[in-house]
DNA sequence: ACTTTTACCAAGCAAACGCTTTGTATAAAT
DNA sequence: ATTTATACAAAGCGTTTGCTTGGTAAAAGT
């Protein structure tokens, strides 16, 4: 967190190698910052003065690495797209091959959980609720990588129908799991690591993932 | 809609009865615009430059009506939650006594999917997606409104849960299913009533009430 | 007849906003 | 040694914003 502010830094021409070097981690600071500004107070509410100053940079300066605000909106989304779907290919992989369609939601469910709730988790809230401050090529360029990212589930949700396990329509099921899930961001808290006296236990991610399973394909049972 | 703009209404000071009156529609009329508005741009998107031309009024004048834009925010949420309430009120009345615990839980999602969707259906919306520009004591206010329309869910899901049809906790279902709920504003479009050429039909709310039903509580079968 | 209250209109103020422009220190490339 | 590209700082421009102020026509009350 103090590490945004302080280090002035490198100035000058990078090497621009033929794979391109590192390219900038001063402009992913401004999408981090933007990320988490973005999320607590929304896009409008968020000017880029305070961006800047999240930094340690002048109220003009984003504007070099960033067109507008809106690109900067956009490249925050596209982060977070970039980083859910590579952990969620990741979670795929690890599943033992022929594992049961349960397990395997379970999977897409807990990852989907980390990515909204977990930690570094500010690009995804703010893709969810805040796309309709896109132009719309914008938006429809977050649309195709949304939609790469939720077509891993058909073909779960597809077994789990042919099976039996669920009865809604795979495609209305698809958006109504996503919408059981994307609005925890409303109402979950952390729970506390270590606190003496707070009222109730919070949940935790993986209780979230086990009561959704339940809401969803009903009680683990044998097969039909 | 034409109504709103033209009529240059009545002046002078009404009778306050005891009553206390019919209280102004053109406070009214303040109020839908603001929910059409807030609706369709979001809260920080639209000034109160644009409400005030929408029911036809110079840009100083909403703020005779209210003491500010925040007011009047929190006043679209108040009037939606009536609303919403005296209707679920209304649709739980309608059923029949002792009846099952799925069709209640049809009733309370087929009303949430008409408040959400229906014909003047912006206030909700509003209130869901724009809750976070109300000041502090504001929130309050909503969320004890709030907390009185899902009680009526409670008992429901308890039910259902005791009789064994639903398996998650009570509490993390009825946050999941609200959730379920409420993301279709992101998603639902109406069905067009008679078109040529549409590719897909789109769903009723029918039958999303119905596909919820299945979701979260299986398909439909005798008495355990 | 007169006073009061309502419901605005007309005009504008101060602050904040996104963004542009100009200048400059630094470091890589030549 | 010189050039060139980078990564900003500094200043500010024009617009939009929420809101205020002062005035006023007309209905309601006395």
């Amino acid at each position: 967190m103090a590490e945004l502010v302080e280090p002035k830094r490198a100035r000058g021409r990078p090497r621009k190698t033929e794979d391109e070097r590192d390219d900038g981690n001063r402009r992913q600071a401004l999408i981090s910052a933007a990320a988490q500004l973005f999320h607590r107070k929304g896009y409008d509410a968020t000017s880029t003065r305070e961006i800047a100053a999240l930094v340690g940079m002048q109220p003009g300066s984003p504007f070099y690495h960033f067109g507008n605000k809106q690109d900067l909106l956009l490249a925050v989304m596209v982060e977070g797209m970039k980083q859910a779907i590579e952990r969620q290919r990741r979670a795929c992989a690890r599943l033992s091959i022929e594992e049961s369609g349960r397990e395997q939601l379970r999977a897409l469910i807990r990852n989907q959980f980390d990515v909204l709730l977990g930690p570094n988790s500010d690009f995804i809230p703010v893709m969810l609720y805040e796309w309709r401050s896109l132009s719309a090529e914008q938006r429809q360029t977050i649309t195709q990588i949304k939609d790469a990212y939720e077509a891993a589930w058909i073909p779960v949700l597809q077994t789990l129908h042919d099976t039996g396990q669920l009865q809604a329509p795979v495609d209305l099921a698809r958006l109504m799991i996503f919408g059981a899930l994307n609005w925890a961001v409303q109402w979950y808290e952390a729970p506390q690591p270590k606190s003496r006296g707070t009222a109730r236990t919070r949940a935790s991610l993986d209780e979230l993932t086990q009561a959704a399973l339940c809401l969803f394909l009903g009680a683990p049972q044998g097969f039909t």
